[in-house]
DNA sequence: GTAGGGTTAG
């Protein structure tokens, strides 16, 4: 900032201040500066009586990335006054759409004002179409494109990894380098990392690491930082702290990685004890810190540490606690059973809660058996967002878990009222390179008759050691017998029964699940540790549970 | 003066 003011300063000695070339320059100066010389940048704008293309450009540009809708409304302003955009001012706009997950009429626009062949505006709308979940859109602009670059590759890698394509990411990028036309770079190379994070594929997170190194890319902080997260995404947080080790430079955000997937694994005082490490390197920590910090409190259990730490946010840093962090001291009271304490924290929130606090106060409800709260909650949830399938099945569990099946069974009927399915669970296993999926209540597999027959006599052998099935979760009013095979066939089973049968050796087990593990399989995969002696590692929509010898990391605390 | 990337509560 300070070369600006001194430019500024100069321009006013010299008498140079009003001349809207000087003005541009001095636009341009500080819209590329911090973020915290935006509202300058906007002063200088104001000044200028006339805006051309190129200053208004330079404006909506400063604000894409901070203030996107701002940056729209300029763009607006911009057509208002007859000033005309050029091949500039699309990708910049293109940006600020993509951050609100919007725009999708300006393709259009473009294509009529004649910048639609344009590369960069070709690649934003990529990215734009990737953000609004169009990934039809984004890869027929991708496919039709004359020449593509490295950011149309990228973008397009993105695009599948975010909309749930992790391998199509994959086999993208190994077209591209089939094509031999581009050399990955470092961020191509980012949007790789986190499609493999996203699909959570150990044996992939290894290839990269490989890769990487083969590569001759420089090792930077981002890509030891995008390591250490993909590490702790594929289950394995021990290569995580290696990497963490290995990194001569680091910043916050690597720290952050580090605590966040500490956290998610369960190793909630190895967190706690980072965070204070951090701080004794002199890294301030941010929102998304104090995040996984109190993530790390909330599943361990330490109540006293995670409000020590929320209320150090305010106290201690100045920042201003975001929902996130209100809805972690909801998690971390209710999880500890301290539902009143919850209750009256969410009534005296400065903010009003929005319904993933409700959520997790429901989640609460069910762990603890708090029926007349729970429906309460759940009265909350529906004024906000009544259409989550997942808040119905908790409401279910409540009444599951103190066996009142009649208003088990009102809860499906208002489900099947109002149209709302259970969204079937469906878990990944990677053997010898190939992802085989599992889904509840499908016979899909090839080999499903023999995993199916291995399962049930995994069942009974369990069942000699103390496994009895946890029927109360089961959503359905049906018979006994016919809740012990629904919950027999949940996809994480399947996919271990399956892995027992394909690895001869006693090599841990990974499994991916899109929904949280239920009580019943929980109970299964850690009797399943001990009796069969192997290593398990579901990763599902939260967690990582390493289950074994008979116990799991979360220590049954989830 | 252009676009793609690393950490975010249930």
């Amino acid at each position: 900032m300070n070369h600006i003011y001194k430019l500024h300063a100069r321009l006013l000695k010299t008498g140079h201040h009003n001349h809207p070339l000087a003005l541009r320059r001095l636009l341009l100066s500080c819209s590329a500066s911090a973020p915290a010389s935006l509202s300058y940048a906007r002063s200088i704008f104001d000044l200028i009586a006339f805006p051309d293309t190129f200053s208004f450009n330079t404006i909506i540009r400063a604000h894409a990335d901070s203030s996107p809708s701002f940056s729209l409304s300029l763009f607006s302003k911009m057509r208002m006054a007859g000033v005309s955009p050029d091949h500039f001012t699309f990708p910049f706009v293109l940006k600020a759409c993509a951050r609100l997950q919007t725009g999708l009429d300006l393709h259009s626009l473009l294509f009529k004002l004649g910048f639609d062949s344009d590369v960069y505006v070709q690649n934003g709308l990529i990215h734009v179409y990737g953000c609004c979940g169009f990934l039809d859109f984004a890869l027929t602009v991708f496919e039709e494109m004359p020449e593509r670059d490295l950011v149309s590759w990228s973008s397009m890698i993105t695009c599948f990894a975010k909309n749930g394509f992790g391998y199509e990411a994959l086999a993208l990028f190994q077209r591209m380098q089939l094509g031999g036309t581009v050399k990955p770079d470092e961020v191509i190379v980012l949007s790789v990392v986190s499609a493999i994070s996203i699909l959570g594929d150990l044996e992939l997170g290894k290839w990269i690491r490989g890769f990487i190194s083969r590569s001759g890319l420089e090792f930077t902080v981002s890509l030891g930082t995008a390591l250490v997260d993909m590490f702790s995404r594929c289950g394995c947080i021990e290569e995580s702290m290696r990497v963490f080790d290995e990194m001569g430079e680091r910043n916050v955000l690597t720290w952050t990685a580090l605590i966040n997937g500490l956290a998610v694994h369960g190793r909630s005082a190895e967190a706690l004890r980072m965070f204070y490490e951090m701080r004794n390197h002199g890294f301030q920590p941010d929102h998304v810190t104090f995040t996984g910090v109190l993530v790390a409190c909330s599943h361990g259990g330490l109540v006293s540490e995670g409000w020590h730490v929320f209320e150090s946010i305010r106290n201690e840093y100045g920042m201003e606690p975001l929902p996130e962090h209100y809805g972690c001291v909801v998690d971390l009271l209710g999880r500890a059973g301290l539902l009143k304490e919850a209750c009256k924290f969410v009534e005296r929130m400065p903010i009003r809660p929005n319904s993933i606090i409700w959520r997790t106060l429901l989640g609460a409800c069910v762990n603890h058996n708090y029926i007349e709260l729970a429906e309460k909650v759940k009265e909350k949830i529906n004024e906000l967002d009544s259409y989550h399938d997942g808040d119905y099945v908790l409401l279910s569990n409540v009444y599951g878990g103190v066996g009142r099946w009649a208003e088990k069974a009102g809860v499906r009927n208002s489900m099947r009222e109002k149209r709302i399915s259970k969204k079937p669970g469906c878990s990944l296993i990677n053997v010898n390179h190939l992802i085989h999926e599992f889904v509840a209540g499908d016979n899909n597999h090839p080999q499903f008759e023999s995993i199916r027959e291995f399962l049930v006599s995994m069942i009974d052998i369990l069942k000699v050691v103390g496994y009895t099935p946890d029927i109360s979760n089961v959503l359905f009013d049906i018979e006994e017998e016919e809740k012990e095979s629904t919950l027999a066939y949940h996809s994480e089973k399947l996919a271990v029964a399956f892995a027992l049968l394909c690895f001869k050796d006693r090599r841990t087990i990974r499994v991916m699940k899109n929904l949280r593990i239920c009580h019943d399989c929980h109970c299964f995969m850690k009797h399943a540790s001990d009796v069969f002696e192997r290593e398990i590692i579901i990763r599902d929509r939260n967690h990582f549970h390493h289950f074994s010898k008979g116990s799991c990391s979360c220590r049954d605390y989830w």
